[in-house]
DNA sequence: TTGTCAGTTTGGTATGACTAAAAATAGAAT
DNA sequence: ATTCTATTTTTAGTCATACCAAACTGACAA
């Protein structure tokens, strides 16, 4: 039975485990199976489909592989509905593999530094009122944990977080969502001092007087030199890469 | 109840495949296995690693699915030195599908607007001889083919590659591709009429003026501009989606 | 109610076998 | 000798079976 998939992706394939994954990948999309959990055992699946274990096992590998699915090693496979985030966690982790290359570590801060520069423009611009709240409340937030370091990482965190709430587009939170799964192991490794928390606060409050006074071109400014010190912060701790 | 990913891999991975994976994956990074060709095949790797075949097949599928590989149904499976192209092609994937959400489709073009936005500034500010050199010949062979639809599109792909490359990040020109594949279909089922290619390419020519005037701000509007105007026109096209 | 333990389910692995497609090789035809 | 063709070998795809160990279930005892 030559069954050609439909339309787009690679070219040839006729192999009896893209029929099984495009029925579940169809019945996990459809909602059929709940994001939650459960998923068929290897065993049922070949009742339903009549394969052998052998197709049934490289299907499911194929839906884990796509992130529709999440397996512990001796565990029921749990659904996963895949949402922005899911891509990002998958693109976080081939970027985790490819920063092996030369300055691919760099390349990547850059592009978030390329990204959030353009965010703080559009925040000085287009802002509303519920954005400054939430900016300014991230902002005390920052100011009460000063002291902690562990805290105020969250917070800070939590600050830049805002800007990618802005444009009220999914993808956007899900990119910072990557960005601090990939810095996290590393931020944490690096020495802290209040006087840094301190800094930083400072540089984030600049940030938002300057979005405040509509000036998108300080804004950029002060974000780039605000990121590129928090870049010098956590550069070496890369070095062993 | 979120699970917290913080420390590295998942604790419990007592899977076999997983052992062959690691070796096999330092071995295609490492560049023992070169880009082209060649991986052992399943034979091969049973006897290496003294694995059943299962193994062996699953360790293959993983690399596969990570990337690395590229196997076609019958063949021995080819090796790919994963580069930033090889991840934006797995996130082009998974895109594929979640535009099956509402509004999806617009979300992520809105993203791409918003990154060409933030590579036109920069080219009106940072652009060297040789950009701005480039930018003149691919606006030139936007002219060249501007009665030929079909060639017009393939130059415009490449009068807008060319603000991509210019921060000289190897990620930008992996994201405008991974844009390109994503769009091609559909760009194609769209009306060609040679009208448009003029009204596009006095885009292009607009753009570029603001780029040797050095006005960042009006570089910007006039892209967003001409990028609305593109996606009014292959909007329709995701109707069905 | 709670803790323990045996039975069941399920994934992980190992074998062995068979098919069909691809690659390699030998052989025939020019 | 070169080219084309037929045959052999290799290899991935699939199936069936079996066993183990971890996880799950539920009955039973404390």
């Amino acid at each position: 039975m030559k069954q050609g998939s439909s339309a787009g992706a690679e070219p040839p394939t006729d192999r009896a485990a893209d029929r099984v994954v495009a029925v579940l990948e169809r019945r996990i999309y459809s909602g059929e199976l709940h994001d939650g959990q459960m998923f068929p055992s290897e065993r049922e699946i070949i009742g339903e489909f009549s394969v052998s274990r052998t197709v049934a096992r490289e299907a499911v590998k194929i839906l884990v592989g796509r992130g529709l699915l999440e397996d512990r090693p001796r565990h029921r496979p749990i659904v996963r509905k895949p949402g922005y985030g899911t891509v990002t966690n998958v693109l976080g982790g081939l970027v985790q593999h490819l920063i092996g290359q030369p300055g691919g570590v760099g390349q990547i801060f850059e592009v978030r530094i390329f990204v959030e520069a353009g965010l703080v423009r559009l925040a000085a611009t287009d802002a509303t009122k519920d954005d400054i709240r939430h900016l300014r409340e991230a902002l005390n937030r920052n100011w009460d944990c000063i002291e902690d370091s562990e805290a105020f990482y969250e917070s800070d965190k939590d600050f830049h977080a805002v800007f990618y709430t802005i444009p009220g587009n999914p993808v956007f939170p899900a990119i910072h969502h990557s960005f601090c799964d990939w810095l996290d192991g590393h931020w944490r490794m690096m020495p802290r001092l209040p006087e840094r928390n301190r800094r930083n606060f400072e540089a984030h409050e600049s940030i938002l007087n300057a979005i405040l006074e509509r000036d998108p071109d300080q804004a950029e400014r002060l974000l780039r030199s605000h990121l590129n010190d928090a870049w010098l912060q956590v550069k070496d701790t890369f070095k062993d890469l």
